[in-house]
Formats: C-alpha cells, structure tokens, sequence
DNA sequence: TCAAGTATGCACCTTTTGGTAAGTATCCGT
DNA sequence: ACGGATACTTACCAAAAGGTGCATACTTGA
C-alpha cells in the first residue's frame, strides 16, 4: 500500500471518512431498519434476509465500536438483547438519506448497469 | 448465497442502491477530484496519490458504465484523453454531500473509531 | 427428555478486492 | 537512438471480506 505520508490528512474529504463507517455488505441495511426502532437480535437477522449469523453481529460490533448502535442486554433469564441507534448514528442515517432519495430515483439505472456491468464481463 | 427470491425488491432501500455505485476504495476520491472539472488520466492519478495504473482504470470504466464519469478521447497525435462528471454523476456528487459534512464534523470520531478497532484486534 | 429458540463464538474455506510489476504503442525532446 | 511521457493492459499474488456449519449455554414448551 501507498505509505501514509505526514502531509496527508486522514481523509481526503469527508465522504471518505463516511464510508469508513457505513460501508459493508448490511451496514445500510442494519441502519435502515435500526431507524425504525430498537431491535431484537432475532428480529434484525429476520429483517436482514439472507445475512448469516456471523455477518451480522460482526457489523453490529463494527457499527456498535464506531459509537453508531447500541447494544442493549437486559441481562434477563431467556436471552435478551436489543440494538438501536445512538444519537450519532441517528445523525449519520440523517445525512445518509439525500443518498437514499437519490438511490430511489434512480434504481432502475443503477440496476440496469448493474446487470449489464455483470454480462459484458 | 441467499436466493434472490420474486418477492423481494431489487435493494432494501435507495441507499443500499447507491452504495453499489460508490463503493470502492477509490471512487469517492474519484468523484470528489472529478467535481472539480474533466481531468486528464495522468492529472487524476497525481490527484488521487497512491492508486495504481489498474485500480484508476477500472473504477474509471464501472464509474463510466453506470453512466456516472465521460471518458473523452481527443483522438490526437499525443495521446490524449479525459474524464469529466456526465449531468447524473454530477447530480450524485450533489447527494453525496451531506454525507461529506456529515464526514468532515466527525471526522475525529471517526479516525479515533476506526483507531480503537484497529488496536483491538 | 428432546426439539426449538435465545444470542453468540469459532474454524475453515471461497470469493472478491486490491496491489506489484511488467509490457504495449505512439510521440517528443535531446 | 534513447529516455520519458502519454494512456492503458495483462499476469500473477496477497489480503480482506464474506459464507457455512458446528458449538455453546441457558430456557421453555411438548
């Protein structure tokens, strides 16, 4: 890799800074529901169709390190645990949704491209 | 993988859309220079310090495949060619930055995050 | 007592991504 | 004629990301 040299900032602008944090195969897709509440473990890994046990705790520790969710153990009898979004995460999918209105507006070309990026290949 | 079954949509969400289009180690860097003005090839690697000659390339052709950057060849004697933002690469420059401010007010947070998950391995 | 549900952890493997280093073809200045 | 610049292309390799499946420890319901 390119050495990091002292003149360099650690980013070099602020998107890049952002997608340190939010990027990973079900990191939007944890935000996105996180958003609608706290939730169970369970719930998420029914909501999130498709990740693996593994994945999803690995992002929520990612995303719970980076100060973005919170996990909460009620420490109960029956395990149970939930996750939400801290006041900061709360800030990030903020910021995060022109990108969402904008995904929106143009799904159909991004997945055109998408498929044809995967056939001329 | 999880089968990709009929009922579900194509993303989650807009975002989970958009981050098939800028995610990559070098894209948003790419954008961010290329917001500036079409850059010649030799001009946006100086720019964007430590790509390699492959990596520029190919984020430069998936960039140019979702219709997002303009490969411009002058067709001269001097080889001679450049890339520039197309109206809708321009128009994801401008969703993007919220996510830059968001990016820029917390930088600290985040390279301190990013520090703590480094160390913590 | 046995299966199923709760929230993880761990080992192993494949796929994807990124990096290094070389080569190509054309041109210009010395 | 040679070195350097232009804009790429290719082959090979290492590292990171992601996936599969089994294990844990406790509980409740059948």
């Amino acid at each position: 890799m390119a050495k990091e040299n002292s003149e360099n900032p650690r980013f070099i602008c602020g998107l890049h800074a952002t997608l340190h944090v939010i990027s990973g195969k079900w990191k939007p897709l944890i935000l996105f529901f996180l958003n609608k509440g706290p939730t169970r473990y369970g719930e998420l890994k029914r909501s999130v169709r498709g990740v693996s046990d593994k994945m999803l705790i690995q992002q929520l520790k990612e995303l719970e390190s980076d100060g973005i969710v919170q996990r909460t153990d009620y420490g109960e009898i029956p395990l149970r645990v939930d996750y939400s979004l801290t006041p900061f995460g709360a800030s990030l999918v903020r910021a995060m949704e022109p990108l969402c209105g904008w995904g929106e507006e143009n799904e159909e070309s991004i997945a055109a491209a998408m498929e044809h990026r995967k056939t001329s290949r």
